[in-house]
DNA sequence: AACGAAACCTGCGCGC
DNA sequence: TGCGCGCAGGTTTCGT
């Protein structure tokens, strides 16, 4: 589920709910996904109150007295607040507070990760000190020179989350759609003018799907956040053999970078 | 430097 | 009903 818009309402969710709360135990049934040595992130976070929590391009960070917990959900990460109750399949770590409440962090696939840092350096040190600029952050002359020293599809670079981050495959395909650039254009031939265009549109999809609380397409499983209602304001994405809601040519399908992309052959050039 | 494929996992829908 | 394949909102790694 996790592109920018879905992280960052995932994020306001959070710190309504859970800020506040003292982590006084952690269960976990699947270690690969905490980079750390296990008893050590128990240890660590043991005790700790979540002061806020921030979001970093798609990056999740629990922010605590002494530490930060960094977590990327990947394809399928949820979070869900539950009480006393019984583990379900695919929780695979539970932080159980104070109150009496958990918080379970859910995974089919599993992918997700956790890094925990120490306030004074999370910043500076991986995965978030490999961030490029998010989209409201972009500024469209320095991506320019970026893009420029390249020779890759446009759609791979938009993905590529050291050039700018938070997009992924459904809000790439909307900014490219915006912008009238087709998928696979070479960046270093791309104009000055088409990399502000792709800025200011991945600005916009941005703010709009934030607004409605993200897209859901595929996992419609209620879950922490995401129930979003950007998916109906979706031009191309997943819309293949539809009219084009400006030109009306059908939608097309077809697979750039490995990733499958949606393409309005008349619109983008 | 750039590309594709594979890796990490599970589940679903499709054709046979 | 079962099986195999391809697909899925992500990222890293490895071979060419």
């Amino acid at each position: 589920m996790p592109e920018l818009p879905e992280v960052e309402t995932v994020r306001r969710i959070l710190n309504k709910e859970i800020v506040g709360r003292k982590i006084i135990h952690i269960d976990c049934y699947y270690n690969p996904i905490i980079h750390e040595d296990l008893a050590f992130f128990k240890r660590t976070l043991k005790n700790q109150v979540i002061q806020r929590i921030e979001r970093y391009g798609k990056y999740l960070v629990f922010v605590l007295n002494d530490d930060a917990l960094i977590i990327h959900l990947r394809m399928e990460g949820k979070f869900y607040i539950k009480d006393d109750e019984p583990k379900s399949k695919h929780e695979h770590i539970i932080f159980r507070f104070e109150n009496g409440q958990s918080l379970r962090y859910h995974d089919v696939r599993k992918f997700g990760t956790m890094h925990l840092k120490t306030l004074k350096t999370y910043r500076d040190v991986y995965p978030l000190n490999t961030l490029g600029p998010e989209p409201k952050d972009a500024v469209p002359t320095v991506i320019y020179q970026r893009l420029h020293h390249k020779k890759i599809a446009v759609k791979t670079a938009l993905l590529d989350q050291h050039i700018i981050s938070g997009l992924g495959n459904i809000y790439v395909d909307e900014t490219l759609f915006l912008s009238h650039i087709k998928p696979t254009r070479l960046t270093h031939q791309l104009t000055q003018k088409e990399v502000e265009r792709l800025v200011n549109s991945a600005k916009k999809v941005c703010a709009r799907a934030i607004e409605l609380g993200g897209s859901t397409i595929r996992s419609y499983t209620a879950s922490l956040g995401v129930h979003g209602r950007f998916q109906n304001e979706l031009n191309v994405h997943t819309r293949v053999g539809q009219p084009c809601p400006v030109c009306g040519t059908l939608i097309r399908k077809t697979k750039v970078g490995g990733r499958g992309t949606y393409v309005c052959p008349t619109c983008q050039k």
